[in-house]
RNA sequence: GCUCCCAUGGUCUAGUGGCCUAGGACAUCGCCCUUUCAAGGCGGUAACACGGGUUCGAAUCCCGUUGGGAGCGCCA
């Protein structure tokens, strides 16, 4: 019996994302917590978070909690894990260890597994003879037909044992709903270590275990899973268990092609934020990259994503990831929020960068400047400082914009306009816009030619925000006070 | 070394034998708009890895080559 079973498809679809607690949510695991939760949506299924690491050195409260925190903040939300628990617990693969003996117990008894004896440095020899022959590395199944008197003596040497699975000299097969059928020779593969001589199981066991007692009916994850599937079979027809279907989905690479890295610029979702990106722009992001709609739309939120996903569009090819288009995306999410949500994203920014936004209504008013002017929430400092500081730091040499003009003429200049603006009866944009505007047309000069000296008395920068609106969120008395230091600075 | 997977522009991809002089998006270039920067509009450059087959006809099917990736751990 081979693991191309269709029949899971009867029960109630539970899927799966079983991260090793790192202390980051690496952006691959959250592509694959996507796939799984849209795909659990998409049926009524049940998506499940577990915490697999049977490594208990590295496994602490924290890593566990930097790999939740990045998903819960792309906004998946899982519906059993080891925060909030469920009917199929414990979801740490720690706490499960009781279930791992118990199977590997019943391996041995039935002798479909087996206590091996040997060294680390002698199947480290062995392994390096074959590879040096040309041959896959193999255990030579040494200790397969060990008697109790042969095992008692090695016990004596103190000899700690590691159970090895009986692997048959058959074809192993499952159908992976990316890739199709596929098979593998066993023969050449030995057998393999199911649980380690410190008495905790090895990776390939303790998923398999899990996955069974979970009743999974489908496990999507990243490729470099597939030909360990063929082992993972092999235990399953051990134990005489039905095995989920698999999907193996693409890796992510970096720009010239190799496994996704630091290179990349960015692989933590907290990185992510840190950067200035939305979790909807990320999710979004991420669900094109190795998923395709099978439409030409691109913008998707997380319920159209969910009515949109298929398995059948999966892709079978790696994708590189392109920060540049994540900014592009970005720049379409910022421009779609309100006015107030943008403000209250732009905040914490704000404040990092050492400005007081306490005053939500303020702060709206400058963020509604922005919102098709930034790309990243990282931007808005920048843009925005000149509005929430008492005052900006002039260089009378950026002011004197044009070769053609003097200092005497930027002064001329200014000076005209702050006493235009001082006559402005309302202070709003028409009334600021039509009298800098006579005011260039009274000098002689273009729109432009006044704008930018107003622009960087006002701001200190060359790139701001739209230079009327900016004028009447400053307010007349701050924007004035600006120009008169300008003035003077010129006229040094 | 062996086994497995993959292969359309710089990037993500559509394409499942004729609808393809290969479509969309990002990036890039140009123009328009314009008070800077953006955003927006319009337009351009740019791809079926290579070689053999199969077929009246192939980006699409088959074989090989090349290239990339993964696995072969008492890591997960």
């Amino acid at each position: 019996m081979n693991a191309d079973s269709t029949s899971t498809k009867d029960r109630k679809v539970r899927v799966r994302i079983a991260p090793s607690p790192t202390g980051n949510c690496h952006v691959g695991t959250a592509r694959t917590a996507l796939y799984n939760m849209l795909f659990a949506r998409k049926y009524g299924g049940t998506f499940v978070l577990r915490i697999d690491n049977t490594d208990l050195e590295r496994s602490t409260k924290e890593s566990e909690e930097g790999v939740l925190e990045g998903l819960r903040w792309l906004g998946l939300q899982w519906d059993e894990g080891p925060d909030i628990g469920g009917p199929y617990g414990p979801y740490r693969q720690l706490e499960r260890m009781d279930t791992y003996k118990e199977t590997v117990e019943k391996l041995l008894s039935e002798g479909k597994a087996y206590y091996c004896y040997c060294s680390p440095s002698e199947l480290e020899e062995e392994r390096k003879a074959a590879l040096a022959a040309g041959k896959p590395p193999r255990y030579s199944g040494k200790c397969r037909e060990l008697s109790p008197a042969d095992r008692a003596r090695l016990e004596a040497e103190g000899r700690k044992p590691v159970v090895r699975l009986r692997v048959p000299d058959t074809t192993m097969s499952f159908v992976d709903l990316i890739r199709g059928h596929q098979q593998k020779d066993m023969a050449e593969r030995g057998d393999f270590i199911i649980f380690k001589s410190d008495g905790t199981p090895v990776y390939n066991f303790a998923t398999v275990v899990d996955e069974h007692y979970m009743e999974m009916t489908h496990v999507f994850r990243a490729v470099e899973h597939l030909t360990n599937t063929f082992d993972q079979v092999c235990v399953y027809e051990s134990m005489g268990w039905e095995p989920p279907r698999f999907g193996h989905l693409t890796l992510m690479l970096n720009p010239d092609r190799t496994k996704i890295s630091k290179r990349a610029g960015a692989i933590y979702i907290g990185e992510f934020r840190e950067m200035g990106y939305l979790p909807e722009a990320v999710n979004n992001f991420l669900a094109l990259l190795g998923w395709n709609p099978g439409t030409e739309q691109e913008i998707f939120s997380m319920d159209e994503l969910v009515e949109a996903f298929s398995v059948d569009t999966l892709s079978k090819s790696d994708a590189v990831f392109d920060i540049k288009k994540l900014d592009w995306f970005n720049g379409v999410y910022i421009r779609s929020l309100t006015v107030p949500d943008l403000a209250s994203r732009v905040r914490p920014f704000m404040e990092a960068a050492g400005y007081s936004a306490d005053d939500a209504s303020y702060l709206e008013r400058a963020v509604a400047l922005i919102t098709d002017r930034i790309g990243k929430l990282t931007e808005a400092p920048d843009l925005l400082g000149f509005l929430f500081v008492d005052d900006v730091e002039l260089d009378p040499a950026a002011l004197k914009t044009k070769a053609k003009f003097s200092y005497a003429d930027i002064a001329r200049g200014l000076k005209a306009s702050a006493d235009a603006l001082e006559k402005v009866s309302a202070w709003e944009h028409e009334p600021i816009e039509k009298a800098l505007r006579s005011t260039a047309a009274e000098l002689g000069w273009k729109a432009g030619e006044l704008l930018m000296p107003v622009r960087i008395a006002v701001t200190g920068s060359r790139v701001t925000p739209p230079l009327f609106e900016s004028l009447v969120v400053l307010g007349r008395d701050r924007s004035l006070a600006r120009i008169r230091k300008a003035i003077a600075l010129l006229e040094e």
